[in-house]
DNA sequence: AACGAATTTAAGCGTTGACTTATATAAGCG
DNA sequence: CGCTTATATAAGTCAACGCTTAAATTCGTT
């Protein structure tokens, strides 16, 4: 299963979200979860079940809570695959300031839109 | 909808990567994918409606073509929403130097990984 | 204007997947 | 030990989504 799969559910993403600032037990996740979605804490034990098989998460057992931690591997794999489209916007865009002026981030573009191989050109 | 829950379909995915190497008719992509994935035409058509709705590409039409190409927007939204997890591989794995060694992409953390607000920290 | 190619839209169906309720497991505690 | 708390699993239901076939649209061509 590939990781975007994983993170094609508002969920999830959320629950990661949450992991992103800390290790969190289950249930303070279910807790959270719960308010803002709605959803009964197995419904959110199987969201944490997807994102451990899916490497998005670790657990850890302390006592009876299970402390959940962010699992970098799979979130880098997306960040890999975004790395083709990477020219689409570093250049192009910073020309209007935008992308500049809000992000801040800065890489080097080394192998910038690979060249094409049939069709035509863009732009 | 979520740039993300668009991206949850393999058969989008494969679209898209093949419009990053540059634009390409409805038909160019229908027979790729159809190799591909095996499925029919209209369902490729589908895919793309769903992409186009989604901001992920535009379309320029050419006599009785639809020329296809990616668009930056979302995806780089994608890319933002990954920043927050940013800090748990770019320290922490360039010590074992598997990250700089593969991707020789630089980024400048000026935000990496905010602190945390309740429980422990982590490692 | 009729025909054919390229593409989209419509309608229907089947499967996947997210949710619920109910139950199991397991640790802390009186 | 029995009870409670924390969490996971099981089983079943329902809706969303992706696929198919069929039809509509649009342009190019003779």
């Amino acid at each position: 299963m590939h990781a975007l799969d994983v993170l094609g559910d508002p969920v999830r993403r959320r629950i990661l979200e949450l992991l992103a600032a800390g290790e969190r037990s289950s249930g303070e996740v279910s807790t959270v979860i719960r308010s803002e979605f709605g959803i009964s804490q197995p419904a959110v034990s199987q969201h944490l079940r997807v994102l451990r098989e899916g490497g998005f998460a670790s657990v850890r057992a302390e006592g009876t809570r299970r402390l959940y931690a962010v699992e970098a591997a799979p979130l880098r794999e997306v960040d890999r695959w975004l790395d083709q489209f990477r020219g689409f916007w570093e250049q192009r865009l910073d020309a209007l300031g935008t992308e500049l002026a809000r992000g801040k981030r800065q890489r080097r573009l080394d192998q910038g839109r690979g060249g094409d191989s049939r069709t035509g050109e863009e732009t």
